[in-house]
DNA sequence: AAAAAAC
């Protein structure tokens, strides 16, 4: 497992990929790039598996750049510019931020790019189809729909490159992505590259490769051991708070809030906004231009919290991004394994929350399972929903549980102070009275764990509750992951 | 249990 070169000027590349990597700030490779370069400069097809934030973009496009350029042509024909490259992704926002990715690896050769996605006018892109592009990044629905109306032809394609294969490979993209494939030459190179592999996937995938080589930096499924994963137990009525707690607690300024749902994303944010956090939603119910919108601001750091759907789960590359929480936990695990990925990002640190509501039990042993890291249920330490009920009949302003200092913005000013006027004290609905969460929640591995609904009827005690159980202890008082 | 991807 030694990696043969690991600077990029090491690598058989053109002097104008080398460049532009240069240009980029790039040195030394990642493992991924250092491994999966030089296969893919040989042509065959690949399934690669590597951690999230670790360079997967450039360890295909730079080979695949290498390739075209063998048959590199100044023609400003557009016959002469084939489609020959084409890189599919599961959501828009991703299509955007590879091609950019490309153009700027491709930018001192004759290459040329472009991208088509949803959401968008599609006059702007069929024009550039028409002009020819050698490599197409797209999305599956607006891709077919340019294919059906003749503005791209692939006949000629030679490479394929399915990013985040796992999820282009599930039931709700197979269909469209076995369209599009019927549409490619037989003779062709397929590149497979994913995070996660669920074993199902993983042999679903090989059937659409050829003698592939598999590429496995860190095992499939694995978190990076930069980020804390830290594991809350709450009810949803005290998960907003709980997230205001670790974000002070912390000194943290920016995050991704992932909910499971469009509506609950949507509330979540307003709400926070009404906390007086500068929060902005990411769903696929927001028109295109709010989506990018949305992710740029929060790039800029003109937003701090960032409440998205899973369309933000899989690899969005921003730097910088301290924390990610988890106000649902994900359905599937995989998602969990992508979402704590937005943090500790190229070797950075990073923090992962995740809130766990009494009937979250299953979810979290499928992570537990699918992460292969014993994962321990905490109670967090905070001024209980009746210490909070009291303090402020006393006059105090909830607003006090703000974070303060570490709001100033990077570039010096606080722009919460002078965005937004100070709001007086409102009323807190009092929480009702919590069997579960107003002391810690003891249980040993002897004792069976209770059956963790999400609300325990009024008056039902903790033993009443036990006796319900169905899945096995996790919820113990403190540790980490 | 949901989300994403085309109009």
């Amino acid at each position: 497992m030694t990696s043969p070169t690991l600077s990029f000027s090491e690598l058989a590349l053109a002097p104008s990929l080398t460049q532009a990597v240069a240009e980029m700030g790039y040195e030394t490779m990642t493992p991924i790039q250092a491994q999966a370069i030089p296969v893919v400069l040989t042509g065959q097809d690949v399934m690669g598996a590597a951690q999230t934030g670790t360079g997967k973009t450039a360890a295909f496009s730079l080979p695949l750049l290498q390739r075209l350029m063998r048959h590199e042509n100044s023609s400003a024909s557009p016959a002469r510019h084939p489609v020959r490259a084409l890189v599919l992704l599961p959501t828009r926002e991703l299509a955007d931020q590879v091609a950019q990715q490309i153009a700027q690896y491709a930018k001192h050769t004759k290459l040329r790019s472009t991208v088509v996605f949803g959401g968008m006018d599609m006059k702007p892109q069929t024009a550039e189809l028409k002009k020819g592009v050698e490599v197409l990044v797209a999305t599956p629905g607006r891709l077919l729909d340019h294919i059906e109306a003749k503005n791209a032809v692939l006949h000629q394609v030679e490479y394929v490159v399915l990013d985040e294969a796992d999820r282009m490979l599930d039931i709700g993209f197979l269909p469209d992505l076995q369209r599009i494939l019927s549409y490619l030459p037989k003779e062709r190179t397929t590149l497979l590259f994913s995070a996660t592999f669920s074993p199902e996937i993983k042999r679903l995938a090989s059937s659409y490769l050829q003698n592939p080589v598999t590429i496995e930096v860190a095992r499939a499924n694995a978190t990076a051991s930069t980020v804390e994963q830290r594991f809350y137990a709450a009810h949803d009525d005290d998960k907003r708070r709980t997230i205001c707690h670790v974000l002070q607690e912390r000194g943290i300024r920016q995050a991704f809030i992932f909910s499971n749902s469009k509506l609950g994303c949507a509330r979540l944010s307003r709400a926070l906004e009404r906390d007086g956090y500068r929060a902005a939603a990411l769903h696929g119910d927001k028109s295109q231009d709010e989506r990018l919108k949305a992710l740029e601001a929060f790039k800029q750091g003109e937003v701090d919290l960032l409440v998205c759907t899973d369309v933000a789960a899989r690899g969005l590359d921003i730097k910088d991004v301290p924390a990610v929480f988890n106000y649902d936990v994900p359905f599937n695990a995989e998602d969990y394994v992508h979402r704590i990925g937005r943090t500790g990002r190229a070797g950075a640190s990073g923090l992962a929350v995740t809130l766990v509501a009494p009937s979250d039990s299953r979810l979290v042993a499928d992570i537990e399972k699918l992460i292969k890291t014993r994962i321990t249920v905490e109670t967090l330490a905070m001024p209980s929903a009746r210490a909070r009920q009291r303090s402020d009949a006393g006059g105090e302003s909830p607003r006090s549980e703000r974070p303060s200092g570490h709001q100033e913005a990077r570039n010096g000013a606080s722009h919460f102070a002078s965005s937004r006027p100070v709001r007086g004290a409102r009323p807190v609905r009092a929480a009702p009275a919590d069997p579960f969460f107003d002391r810690p929640y003891e249980a040993s591995a002897s004792e069976a764990p209770p059956t963790w609904e999400s609300k325990p009827a009024p008056g039902s005690t903790l033993r009443q509750i036990k006796a319900k159980r169905k899945v096995p202890a996790l919820f113990k008082p403190a540790g980490s992951v």
